[in-house]
RNA sequence: UGGGGCGUGGCCAAGCGGUAAGGCAACGGGUUUUGGUCCCGUCAUGCGUAGGUUCGAAUCCUGCCGCCCCAGCCA
């Protein structure tokens, strides 16, 4: 795009020397998920690189459910996995999103004197309103297992009736070359019957797999004749009970790529030994068509939480936190719910950038996206979580003035509103302190503070309780002369802080979240401990009784806003009712005090 | 001890033979009715390490060291 710099990176390098070679016209990348968990930040990378790319190069890229195992996959997943990507892409790349009509197969046809299975994506500029749908690998099972017969017939396939030990044991090891299967002389004609009848439901689980015939020899693992389809008698998400064989990943990912026309299959490192695999596949099917090209790059890992879904999929289990959209989880859905602006996490995903390396990004870079862009267009309001009460001795009781705030003091154009003041207000107690420490500059007895967009106050003492000594109310005087925060001797104060009138305040249910585990890397567990010992107790604190300006009334679920000088928070879409609202922190303003605050205590 | 990758500041990451970009974090300062934002400044005589080639090396060559991935009928 003209005037706007795209990233460069080894992969975008690549494709830019594709084009210009001539071995591609045009570029498909695609984002092939399997619907066996949620799609967490990890993922967000990969949807932007693979978009991006697709983007910046004027192409396509698919979204495919890679759902080649029945056993692990569900619909709900599909469903999230499909929300997720569109919010996610949403105002970004969505004339990028390669889907299809909802039923749509690949198309047989001849080309080159051969069959060739060939599925087109259908890109939202011309659906004309059509029910799409994500594809899917197991629409492909047909064409997929026609591809298997004739790799039987090319005398680079057999079917192999050891049993799972027996293919384990004589796979060798990493320096060691492994051993023939006793069923790799079989005829061609064997196989195809037998795969016919592995098809019909012959035979049961396990009894029998279709191999690649390659080299037992090979110094890669992935060579040594490698299974490409299983029997599984269960019934699939997506295609039901129509089949009991299953291709692998291998087999079927490299000719799911092919039928779709996608020029290059990105994903991460640990595929890169597979490779040769992926190569081999669709170099023997001598397809007529160009071949996609695989490369691979660094998944992303983020402190304090972790990325794979077999471990976010036991905290979600164990009820370890309440869903796959928990806040703290880092899942596009919990990020979402937490109030991650997608554009914040876009962002993200390309200040990272993308490398071969092994990386863990600190949680950090996230959370200063994520404020960077609120701060942009957040509109303002004020909030007092922990509520100390203050009463204005001097204030005439009864009387309220509207005073006039700012909504956004990033952007004029967003305008101002009236917020209520009277004699009893709220304040934050963090900021009043009897005794205050060095370099405290907020209330205390005798000091003097403004109220953001009010007054001028100075606190004249504290009503404590005669019991307990807790301090149950601050008394203070404010000076008339300073209505709306400016003394007219220009005398200046230290600290502006906000507040909420007491008669006027909304309750509110505000929850603060912090880190999902309190340890840095969670996957470097302890001998004989288990990542779980890792989890941060405090990760989830709710607030109830928590103070709101009334302006606040109105707001709509997943709606945000700055709650000033405390964070950024968002109406949590599930559990918030109007007259009941609940907030959900998004992520903490920075904070020089508690910093200070902090050096000071580990000084002392 | 087989094969495949990767080593640039605390964390990411540019760099593609001409003398170490940028971001985050950190630290110091200025502005400020959010201890926010914004602005300014500091932060690798050094690119895993040892040699070699070259007028010149993070970039090329060789050796060594370290880390990651692969022995699912998971993806």
């Amino acid at each position: 795009m003209i005037g706007e710099t795209e990233r460069q990176d080894f992969l975008r390098e690549m494709v830019q020397q594709d084009l210009a070679a001539g071995r591609i016209s045009g570029v498909v990348t695609r984002f092939p998920p399997e619907p066996n968990g949620y799609l967490h930040i990890g993922h967000a990378k990969s949807i932007c690189l693979n978009f991006g790319i697709a983007r910046q190069f004027g192409g396509q890229c698919n979204l495919r459910m890679d759902d080649t195992n029945p056993t692990k996959e569900d619909v709900e997943y599909v469903d999230s996995i499909t929300a997720d990507v569109k919010w996610l892409i949403a105002g970004w790349a969505d004339h990028c999103l390669g889907l299809k009509r909802v039923g749509d197969l690949p198309e047989k046809r001849s080309l080159g004197g051969g069959e060739d299975y060939y599925l087109a994506p259908v890109m939202p500029a011309e659906s004309r309103g059509e029910a799409l749908e994500p594809f899917y690998a197991s629409d492909y099972f047909e064409p997929l297992y026609e591809y298997a017969l004739e790799l039987i017939r090319k005398g680079k396939a057999f079917v192999c009736d050891h049993t799972a030990e027996e293919v384990d044991e004589m796979r060798g090891a990493p320096d060691r070359p492994g051993r023939e299967s006793a069923y790799r002389g079989r005829s061609v004609a064997e196989s195809l019957d037998l795969f016919q009848r592995m098809r019909a439901g012959e035979f049961p689980d396990g009894a029998c797999t279709l191999r690649a015939k390659i080299d037992m020899g090979a110094p890669n693992i992935w060579l040594r004749d490698p299974v490409l389809y299983r029997i599984r008698h269960v019934s699939h998400h997506h295609t039901g009970d129509q089949w009991c064989i299953y291709p692998m990943y291998d087999f079927a990912h490299g000719l799911s790529d092919y039928i779709e026309g996608i020029t290059h299959s990105i994903c991460t490192l640990e595929f890169e030994v597979h490779r040769p695999l992926y190569e081999w596949i669709l170099e023997a099917l001598e397809l007529p068509r160009a071949l996609p090209r695989q490369r691979e790059f660094a998944r992303l890992n983020v402190t304090y939480t972790v990325m794979s879904k077999r471990k976010l999929l036991r905290l979600v289990q164990e009820g370890l936190v309440r869903g796959w959209d928990d806040p703290r989880m880092p899942t596009i859905s919990g990020m979402r719910r937490r109030g991650y602006p997608a554009e914040a996490i876009r962002d993200f995903c390309e200040r990272i950038g993308v490398a071969k390396r092994e990386n863990m990004v600190q949680l950090e870079l996230l959370e200063h996206c994520v404020r960077e862009d609120l701060n942009r267009w957040a509109p303002r309001a004020m909030a007092v979580l922990r509520p100390l009460r203050v009463v204005i001795e001097n204030y005439p009781e009864g009387q309220v003035e509207e005073m006039e705030a700012v909504n956004n003091p990033e952007d004029a154009g967003m305008g101002t509103r009236q917020v209520p003041f009277s004699r009893v207000i709220y304040i934050e107690q963090d900021d009043f302190r009897e005794v205050p420490p060095p370099k405290y500059h907020r209330l205390s007895p005798g000091v003097e503070v403004r109220l953001r967009y009010a007054y001028l106050i100075t606190c004249t003492g504290v009503v404590k309780d005669p019991e307990s000594g807790e301090i149950l109310e601050v008394r203070a005087r404010y000076d008339p002369a300073t209505r709306g925060g400016d003394a007219p001797d220009g005398r200046k104060v230290k600290s502006t802080i906000h507040w909420v009138s007491e008669a006027h305040a909304l309750d509110a249910e505000v929850r603060l979240y912090g880190t999902l585990f309190a340890v840095e890397n969670p996957d470097e567990v302890p001998e004989g401990e288990d990542f779980t010992g890792g989890l941060n107790a405090g990760s989830l604190e709710t607030l109830q009784g928590c103070k709101l300006e009334p302006s606040l009334a109105a707001a709509l679920p997943g709606e945000r806003c700055q709650f000033e000088r405390l964070g950024y928070f968002c109406v949590d879409p599930e559990d918030s009712r109007p007259g009941a609202l609940v907030f959900n922190r998004t992520v903490t303003l920075k904070d020089a005090w508690s910093r200070i605050e902090k050096r000071q205590t580990e000084g002392a």
